[in-house]
DNA sequence: ATAGTAATAATAATCATTACTAATTAAAAA
DNA sequence: TTTTTAATTAGTAATGATTATTATTACTAT
C-alpha cells in the first residue's frame, strides 16, 4: 500500500476522536482541509485502513463505523443520543462455553447493550 | 391494527422457519401464493408484526432478518455459509455488571459470535 | 348501503455503500 | 534526473436495502 496524503489524514481524523465516527462525518472532517476529496475515497481508505488491521470496522445498524481501537472490546449504545461507549465485557467465557457447547469455532464475539447513558437520568 | 391476508401469510412464512430470514426472501416466498404482492408491503408488514413483539427483527450487518423467536436469546453467525444459529447466554450477569460499573441503563443486550460452524470441520 | 379509514400495489425517493473511468501522483526503474 | 509503472484520486454512475408517496381497494362500524 503506498502513501497517500488523504488516507493519511482519515488515519488522523479516526484517531483523534472517541465517537467511533461513521464515514460521512470523517468525510465532513476531512473536507475542512482537503475540500475536493471524495467520498469514494474516504471509503475506499477507511477500508483499506480495516483490512491492514489498522482501525476497526464496528457496524452499528446498517451503518459502519470506525474506531481507533483495535483492541478486543465491546460497547454500549445510547438510543437517546447515539453515542457509543466503549466497554470491557469478560467475553472469554462466554466465547469458551460457546465454543463447547455448540461446536463452533468463534473467531469474533460481538457484544451491544443498548440503553440510555447516564446523561439523560 | 386490522386484519390483513398478505399480514396473516407473512406471520405464517416466519413462523415456519428458523433460519432468521430477509424481508427479500420472505417477499420470495409470499409470490408463490399471491404473486402480486409488493415488496412494500413486506417491508411494512415486517415492521408492523415486529412493533407489536409478534416477531423480532435482528440486525446482520447491513441488512434486517426476521426471528419469529421472541424470547431473549443470541445468535452465532457463520461466515461460510451465512446461516444464523439461535443459542442461550447467560447475559443477565453481563447486563447486570455492566449496569452498576458504567452507570448506563440497559434495555437490550445484543450478541452475536462470529465463526465457523460445524458443517465446515 | 355508506362513510371512514387501514391496507394495498406500484412506483419514486432515500441512504449507505460500491463500481467505473479518465486523470494524477508516489515510487520504482532506467 | 528523467522515464515508466501502477496505485490512487475526483467525479460520477450504479447498486442494494429500505422507506415514502399516492391513487385505489377492502374491512368495519353505523
Ligand atoms: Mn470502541
Ligand atoms: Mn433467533
Ligand atoms: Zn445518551
Ligand atoms: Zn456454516
Amino acid at each position: 500500500m503506498r502513501y497517500s496524503h488523504q488516507r493519511e489524514i482519515i488515519r488522523e481524523i479516526v484517531f483523534s476522536t472517541n465517537s467511533h465516527p461513521t464515514a460521512d462525518w470523517i468525510y465532513g472532517e476531512i473536507k475542512k482541509s482537503l475540500p475536493n476529496v471524495s467520498l469514494g475515497t474516504v471509503y475506499r481508505n477507511l477500508k483499506q485502513l480495516a483490512d491492514e488491521g489498522i482501525i476497526r470496522n464496528i457496524q452499528d445498524g446498517p451503518v459502519a463505523r470506525y474506531d481507533w481501537n483495535i483492541e478486543p472490546h465491546d460497547h454500549l449504545k445510547c438510543n437517546v443520543c447515539g453515542e457509543m461507549i466503549d466497554i470491557q465485557v469478560p467475553n472469554e467465557i462466554i466465547k469458551d462455553t460457546v465454543m463447547e457447547k455448540y461446536d463452533f469455532e468463534v473467531s469474533d464475539v460481538e457484544i451491544t447493550l443498548v440503553g440510555k447513558c447516564n446523561k439523560h437520568t
